[in-house]
DNA sequence: ACAGCCATGTAACTTGTTACATGATTTT
DNA sequence: AAAATCATGTAACAAGTTACATGGCTGT
């Protein structure tokens, strides 16, 4: 739901047309997030459905179709900024998933696994360090999404850091290493293999 | 594209069926990650479609569907481990979007607007941790989930706070900070509103 | 005039969500 | 027998992706 939103925030600004609004989502993010067109076009279709956004249909002159932002889309806006991002169910990354998947396959270097995938973590974190020396330091909007990455990633190396400690340390734990209690087996109404 | 793989890899153990593999999924998260049933049988089916696993239709008794793993599923499966996730464009973060677009909207007190969400972060990275101390200790799934998601959520709030910082340093950047120079106008191709 | 770009859109697909429908089997 | 739960599925939708189609405008 973020692009939704970002379009009806570049919108509160004025009105704007689909080619300008991508250009200025990616130009407001350094470049870093792209984002394809027909997403723009669907995403306004639907805005428009919605009654957030208006277009302006007669544009007597030049292709360009421009929408507005209505008063619904306004409110909208001012709703949606406040409160946190849904932080109910945590999302699924899937390099977890991954050494989740490692630790209870049989015959799989886990270690090996966690290394060679830090190993391209550093790197991609190193490729935005020096993309944000590269940049010109007042593009606020790169800064802070290349920070954001750095930030990120960095989580990640440390989780994978964890993760090997606490295998090097209970080494031969593995997968289902914690029986299910009868009350969690009834909860979760696990049935019967015949 | 992780589901799909983490139920290849339950199948990699033995035949299973489709409840069973919503289960055992939820069981290795700690019940952590909640996996709705529906994407379990659509994804079942794809897989099928795909060739990487195969159903043993004939159950002559019990109205459970067992799925096995093919040999071109175990493929797909170890050439699934190896590469790192996706790591060529940076996901969208919400957050991020949020503060990008206060930024550039008149009237938002983009600093308490920061401080909101950190305390929110923060209290929800308190229950993570909540979690874990009552949890099993020998519950890998639990606490290798937990652990990232406790990672994850100190890398959103170091990185609210460094953006807070820059913007109690360089206090009225606003957006649109950099103008675009001519060749990235000739490059991203933005046409003349009239 | 023709090539190339501007601008809008559609189509087909994947992943994921919630909600509902439908039998079969237990449990009470 | 009725109720609960097991087990499988479908429908409808949202959001996102890539690829393609189609005109209008511009530069040479």
């Amino acid at each position: 739901m973020s692009v939704r939103h970002a379009l009806l925030a570049l919108l509160s600004e004025e009105p704007k047309y689909g080619l300008q609004l991508r250009q200025e989502f990616e130009a407001g993010t350094g470049e870093v997030w792209p984002l394809n067109v027909g997403q723009v076009y669907m995403t306004l279709q639907r805005l428009e459905r919605d009654g957030l956004v208006a277009s302006d249909e007669a544009s007597d002159e030049g292709p360009q179709k421009v929408y507005r932002l209505t008063d619904a889309g306004r409110d909208e806006l001012t709703s949606w900024l406040g409160p946190p991002p849904d932080t109910g169910v945590p999302p699924r990354d899937e390099l977890v998933i991954k050494v989740l998947v490692a630790l209870r396959m049989r015959g799989v270097d886990v270690v090996e696994l966690v290394q060679s995938h830090r190993r391209h973590l550093v790197a991609t974190m190193q490729s935005f360090t020096e993309l944000k020396a590269e940049a010109d330091e007042r593009d606020l909007g790169l800064l802070l999404v290349a920070d954001a990455e750095i930030y990120r990633l960095d989580a990640v190396i440390r989780w994978l850091d964890s993760a090997e400690a606490r295998l090097r340390q209970g080494v031969d734990l593995r997968f289902p290493s914690v029986p299910m209690s009868p009350l969690a087996r009834r909860r979760r109404g696990l049935g019967v293999k015949r």
